[in-house]
DNA sequence: CGGCATCCTTAGGGATACTG
DNA sequence: CAGTATCCCTAAGGATGCCG
């Protein structure tokens, strides 16, 4: 079985491709590229939304987790809406935006190799699907619909593309 | 729409599951938890096999890609494997296990972030599907084959499960 | 409760020079 | 070519204390 990913031509290995294009995963490490900014979207994702919760929850501290929400909303990651419950003064809330949300396949992806690599036995996290209740993973697809193994995965560039009409 | 996960009833935010629960995330950080990591992992996944590839196509120094290397080869994610050509001496490559290569999802999600959120109309690599051509990305899917969007996903905590006899 | 300021320690990573 | 050794700088993060 082929581990590595087919390579078009336009991409080899001498085409200088790590300087002159810009690699869209080196750019999101340019926001989430710490530890702690993923404690927090993972918190995000269980439900935290205020200041305590993400800091109890994640064990991070709160100088730190100060300074990843207020970078996660400067992103767009996060959003911090004020709240008041009834008789109570304001209070600020953090919640998932979409750009936020749309993380969620990452993070998945994330706890599945854990899951599978790391813990072979011990204790873990369950991510279920709530009508049926098996176990959810995530897969590589097509746009068309089908699954794609590794092998049929192919690399390209894709320099000029059009942009959708609007 | 909602945006975070459905938590069932023992993954409170007061069970203490920061502390008492390892979560699969944040020991996958242990391993490969900064950005080099990373960009060494990307460059096994489009073929790079030898030092100076990993080197040159990362843009990150010698020393730094020499610790990264012999710690994924400790972690078990690459392999050396010695390697000669015909009339030369033995040279070593670096080649992604199984371990390794089942990160792929992970990555490819985090592209597709990017390249959505980070990338609207620049250049960008792109993943397709070798046999039909359709772009790729990653789906969250439960075991029994449904989709699953985000409202039908559900947290929970399994923390003794049975070990499947072998 | 929801933070910010300050201080300090450690980890990550680059530059340069050298070796088998 | 495939690294290692050394040195140094910066970024990440914890502890503590303060503030609206």
């Amino acid at each position: 079985m082929s581990t590595t990913i087919q390579m078009s031509e336009e991409l080899g290995p001498r085409s200088g491709w790590g300087k002159a294009i810009e690699c869209p995963m080196a750019s999101m490490f340019e926001i989430l590229g710490t530890k702690t900014s993923y404690l927090i979207m993972r918190e995000a994702f269980y439900g935290a939304t205020r200041f305590e919760e993400f800091v109890e929850r994640t064990g991070i501290s709160e100088p730190v987790a100060a300074a990843r929400l207020r970078e996660l909303t400067a992103e767009g990651l996060l959003e911090k809406v004020p709240y008041r419950e009834p008789g109570q003064r304001t209070r600020s809330a953090y919640e998932l935006t979409e750009k936020g949300s749309d993380l969620l396949p990452v993070l998945v992806a994330m706890m599945r190799w854990g899951d599978r690599w790391l813990f072979t036995n011990g204790a873990r996290v369950e991510l279920t699907h709530a009508d049926c209740g098996a176990q959810v993973h995530t897969e590589l697809r097509c746009d068309a619909g089908h699954p794609v193994p590794t092998d049929e995965l192919e690399l390209g560039l894709n320099p000029r593309r059009l942009r959708a009409a609007r």
